[in-house]
DNA sequence: TCAGATCGAGTAAGCGCTTACGCACATGTC
DNA sequence: GACATGTGCGTAAGCGCTTACTCGATCTGA
């Protein structure tokens, strides 16, 4: 149990020093020494005790990730990003999931306690005046994922990007009243990629019809819930005439909007088009077209920046963004109905 | 920053045994003293170093987690059980998610290296021989969740009976050819299922159809997969005669299964009942019967349990098991074809 | 051959807290 | 009024490490 470096030292015949050294793989240990000193360490058991090392070193041995849970999958895979990262390192990962995103700041604020962490990341969350201020107070590093701010390093998605193409997707298969489900009008992503759409549109000599724009009502998750999907959805099938395509902002509301033109007894995607954003694992079994975020990448890339500003804090700030890639399975496809959902992406190209 | 202990007793005209007595809450303080404390603290921004404490107290400020990401949902749902209960402590959360099983171990040795965490969940593992080994040798607060050994606190599902409840419901339905779906055969929740299964099939003097019972062979995840219950659906509705209904020993095979059933040109429930296990929120929207696991409650507990644990290492051992819920949807209503997947359930019932 | 550089290892001073122990003083008891 | 008891707080010794500083021993080169 209670196993000390003294131990060791004593066990080997050297000091304490000379043990911390080897644990630390400092060059200035003559080669038997080490290997004597390994050797007692394992005999015996011995681990270096996490705590005492953060307090000597000043820093400590996690690094912390805080998640509004907006969309549980794409959590969970830029979590698996993120830890086969830090898999390779000495930082063990404390998750801050918040239920919304007003809980952000609490878990913000047990984060940034002085010594809990060597670094924090922070999804998908506005950065507000506060919170910039309150992260800049802390004097960590800070790495943001899914959201932008020039302070900070960033990796995010490039949304207008993912909302144009979305929207000239579906122009190029021939839709032309072209219909919008937004998230909440707060949600920046979802704004972003309604700017895309729009420049689709326009683009293609079409004036975006408001009419055709409806947003998710629902309170949770900033609108990004099937319910509020459904709701949305149902709304704008009342419009007349009818939009013959719509571009959802996000593939769990996609699933309620799916189940509206269901229920309104419409096919897709002959009676009316769909496509996403996100490319959750569901949509490749429904066969939703859909805007596919790299969201393992994004963990990977985001818990690399955190290590080397880390390392090297005075690096100057980098923000990456993602180009989002165009998934197109049956549902925007008309004359290609009653295909299989495609079946490359469903095999095993996510493992 | 480097703000201390010190800093705020100099401020504050007291020494730093007593900070520290006020911020841990001891009684043997004079009211004026503590509020005049406080408040020097709060205008200075003084906040305890974690590590120190840490080492102080000889307890990390963090409980681990360790998830092999059998199923996403799952573990998003336990996840936020956690949380809530870990909110309202001092405890954050370290997360270890496993890609698999195998990788169990190699965070379990980091979860439990000294300091770094006062105590350790552990998900959805076998306890093999040289686990509770290596967890008794740790001397470390343990629950178990999803999976029991009598050593430990646990919390779990009665999956034998979940298997007879989903079986016996199928009967009641009329079915009487009724297959299985298993994941791999060494996993211990599938094979309580599959007992289940056959009890509730005995018990309607029926003997279980070797012919009728196909295991995923998927070698992600246990055979927990989408493709894994799509290719054993295939299969199994080779034979002949084909199976009336079928019971999958998960949600996410069951989708897959879904989709070769659809392929096959065969309607739900009419031509094929099916029914689950876990009840993910994708169930809810597909309609899919099944049995479900209250994960948050699961959590919750877990939280509490290993709290208890931590406070008192001498409690007697506990084990919790929680009924699974049969949830009847449309996948297994002959007649009833054609509803809409259930409503009630769809709304907001999960927040 | 010897000054200076290099190397390997030890000594000791922290890192920022908690807490056992003890002291001064106030209060209670007879 | 003498003594026991209780209260509020300070002193100091850790908790288990890291690391600056130091010092002999060995090596290097003129």
């Amino acid at each position: 149990m209670g196993l000390t470096i003294y131990d060791i030292a004593r066990e080997a015949g050297v000091s304490i020093a000379t043990v911390s050294r080897v644990f630390n793989n400092s060059p200035r240990v003559a080669p038997h020494t080490r290997k004597r000193v390994l050797e007692v360490a394992r005999r015996l058991g011995y681990q270096p005790h996490v705590s005492a090392r953060s307090l000597a070193r000043r820093q400590a041995q996690t690094v912390a990730a805080i998640v509004p849970m907006l969309t549980n999958y794409f959590f969970v895979e830029v979590l698996r990003g993120l830890q086969d990262r830090l898999a390779e390192t000495n930082f063990d990962l404390l998750v801050y999931a918040a239920p919304a995103l007003s809980d952000v700041d609490a878990h913000l604020e047990r984060a940034l306690q002085r010594g809990r962490s060597a670094g924090v990341m922070i999804f998908s969350t506005p950065m507000t005046r506060e919170r910039v201020e309150r992260l800049q107070r802390s004097h960590q590093p800070v790495v943001l994922v899914d959201s932008f701010h020039p302070d900070f390093d960033s990796v995010s998605i490039d949304n207008e990007q993912g909302g144009y193409l979305a929207a000239r997707h579906l122009l190029e298969h021939g839709y032309r009243r072209i219909g919008l489900l937004m998230a909440h009008p707060d949600s920046v992503p979802a704004r972003e990629r309604r700017h895309g759409y729009e420049r689709a549109l326009r683009e293609a000599g079409l004036e975006p019809d408001p009419d055709l724009i409806v947003a998710s009502t629902d309170p949770h998750n900033h609108g990004y819930t099937e319910e509020g999907g459904y709701e949305a959805m149902k709304q704008l099938l009342e419009q007349m005439p009818r939009p013959e395509a719509v571009f959802v902002v996000s593939d769990i509301m996609a699933l309620g909007a799916l189940r509206a033109v269901e229920e309104a007894g419409l096919r897709v995607p002959d009676d009316i088009g769909l496509i996403g954003f996100d490319d959750l694992r569901v949509s490749r079994f429904l066969g939703l077209s859909t805007l596919r975020q790299p969201m393992y990448e994004m963990g990977k890339l985001a818990a690399e920046k955190l290590l080397r500003r880390i390392a090297e804090p005075e690096l100057s700030v980098t923000s990456t963004v993602f180009a989002p890639r165009l998934i197109c399975r049956r549902t925007c496809a008309p004359g290609a109905r009653g295909g299989q959902p495609e079946t490359a992406t469903l095999s095993r190209n996510q493992t």
